[in-house]
DNA sequence: TGTACATCAGTGAACGCGCGTTCACTGATGTAC
DNA sequence: TGTACATCAGTGAACGCGCGTTCACTGATGTAC
């Protein structure tokens, strides 16, 4: 039956939070369609009728995910800017680590992004310009010498390699998957001129 | 019907370094068992006499994968140690970016062995470990100041982080995906005292 | 050394299952008069 | 404002397909005598 565009407009933004936190959580590959509609609150069929495809799906989701982790990444408690510090002791927590389904999404697909067509890797590379530029005007902040922008870059790539790496090592080694969050925050500061 | 120890031998050595490469290329989801047989010349069902089930043979895939590139980082040419310059060069080149199938195995499963079992992590926590002790050694060859351990990790968490992001960018912004290359190439020269 | 036979790697059909996508249909919404 | 009707988001059965795994069978290997 037909509903409301307000309704219509609600059920498509669920399928699409709901994606990016199954896909983030377990991979576009391993989260099927249906079970995407039923956490949504809808059946599978409902979902093309507002994505041509899964693959179509899993671009809006990214999207959606980069723009809840950009916004993480410039708004701490009162809305107002994170200092340098408090991004990096939040981005490589162990809490974000443990907590994949609202965790970065750069870092919960790093690895299987170049897997997926160039809309998907259109989105993910506007995601890490815009998280080098954040750590780019805080290395310029605070008067960071060198290469900003090729420091800003390494920063995010480490952050990512971090994350990725503690949860691949974390159960077998979880006192190991701590210590490379440690290690990658500690030589991150020294870069940022801590 | 039977084959030989040694035909059966090679056989399966067939199945892990084909499973290994395809698993790398496109995910352990991304690839069927009957591809995987058909390709190292056999039948799926084959794959049964030697593994148990799939998940068993993508750990012993991963293992040998991480065993090639260990030995890589450790051999340069005519079987020399190469040098921290040299390893950073070949690890961070457009080619090993652009050759996913005979890349780094840490780097190709980066973000998706957090999602396996735990005798899949206990192979790349290995893995990891190991390519941390490589630049540990270098860096304490080179003297460098501060935390040795520290800094091999965050090096060794950076690289496989410039390798995921460079090939998430690369289908979207190819010179992006080489700045990337650049960028970590660079700041982590730096942090080895270069 | 020659023969009989147990072993077991490999074959290929078959299993149930879930996948992504399609489509005829439903029925409340929202518009035209 | 009230009525008739076109629209279209959502339903749920069905599509063909490939998945991982099982299993009865094959036949060369390798062993026992």
């Amino acid at each position: 039956m037909k509903v409301s565009k307000e309704k219509a407009a609600q059920n498509r933004a669920a399928l699409i939070e709901t994606a990016a936190r199954l896909f983030r959580e377990r991979g576009i590959d391993g989260v099927g369609v249906a079970e995407i509609g039923k956490a949504a609150g809808l059946t599978h069929g409902a979902l093309y009728a507002h994505f041509p495809s899964k693959e179509a799906l899993a671009a809006e989701a990214l999207e959606h995910g980069l723009q809840i982790s950009h916004a993480r990444m410039t708004t701490a408690h009162g809305g107002r800017l994170p200092s340098l510090g408090e991004l990096l002791d939040s981005y490589l927590s162990e809490e974000k680590r443990d907590d994949i389904a609202n965790g970065c999404a750069l870092a919960a697909s790093a690895s299987e992004i170049g897997r997926q067509d160039e809309a998907i890797s259109a989105r993910y590379s506007n995601g890490f310009e815009q998280m080098a530029a954040v750590f780019e005007k805080h290395l310029h902040a605070h008067k960071v010498k060198g290469d900003q922008r090729e420091k800003a870059i390494a920063i995010s790539a480490a952050l990512i390699g971090a994350i990725s790496a503690s949860r691949a090592v974390f159960k077998a080694q979880p006192e190991f998957a701590n210590e490379i969050l440690r290690a990658v925050r500690r030589t991150v500061g020294e870069i940022a001129g801590e």
